[in-house]
DNA sequence: TAACTACTTTATAATTATTCTAAAGTACGT
DNA sequence: ACGTACTTTAGAATAATTATAAAGTAGTTA
């Protein structure tokens, strides 16, 4: 029933290639997050304050976290925890690190971090990936 | 009521100048953190299970959190987010970094990881930390 | 030592983020 | 339009953590 416009397609076509069918409160869930020119850092609370805000008819709790859950799963979001204990998901799905700023979460380009020395695995293990977080505070 | 025995003078030091009374339950909280050659990685439901496991008197919820709370505060527990998003506490207090292996958290020494190079702070803050995790995967 | 007072411990309730459940609603192929 | 499978939703359940308040304990003082 969702009218395929233009202007939804590619937010259709994410969600189809997550496994979920393009629905009312999907796509614009879906627009939501990536209808931005910058990479977006989002809790699924905050997410769901900031969607539901200026609508009539809330979307509810279960359909944020769903979506949410399958299009991290089919990768196009990534998952790291917050200081605080919660997800933070980004739609920047490079590899990349981050400044942590008072709660502000900051993309740091891969390129901009380069290593001249890193450790060896353990024995039967090998690397997956590597993550820096830098830690900022305020000047003074 | 507190033995001052030598055995624990080292912990009952470190509670005090963490403004806490050296009791019973915190002493042994202390002594079982800090009493061990390595490194010690835990989350506070944990350490509880696994402390009041062999005890009939079993030590309450709220003392494991006061007391991991106020260790850290003092400086004596470092804290970082897990991927499950739960706390988990460290009695390396040293800079350093951490291989995430399925669970599993292992000390990086801070000098087996040097940068190349490494980006600036945004304008009007300060670097206060740089973390790094490499995550872990089997071989194969 | 007895009493006083402040600090602790503890059981339990509350909170927050998240996940689960089940009922009512909606979409899609026929 | 019909039937079935997938969705949405409110609300319950869960897990980690924090807050509350009553009962216990320790250090100090008389
Ligand atoms: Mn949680
Ligand atoms: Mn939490
Ligand atoms: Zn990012
Ligand atoms: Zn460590």
């Amino acid at each position: 029933m969702q009218k395929m416009n233009n202007k939804n397609k590619i937010f259709i076509d994410k969600l189809r290639s997550s496994g979920l069918r393009p629905t009312k409160q999907r796509v614009e869930i879906t627009r939501f997050l990536f209808n931005r020119k910058k990479t977006f850092h989002f809790t699924v609370e905050a997410l769901k304050n900031s969607m539901n805000l200026k609508r009539s008819n809330k979307i509810s709790t279960a359909t944020f976290y769903n979506t949410v859950h399958a299009l991290k799963s089919a990768g196009y979001l990534k998952e790291f925890s917050l200081e605080n204990n919660t997800s933070c998901y980004d739609t920047n799905i490079t590899s990349h690190h981050h400044f942590f700023d008072n709660g502000r979460v900051i993309d740091i380009k891969s390129d901009k971090i380069t290593f001249q020395k890193l450790p060896e695995a353990p024995k039967g293990k090998k690397i997956k990936n590597v993550e820096v977080v830098i830690r900022l505070e305020n000047n003074n």
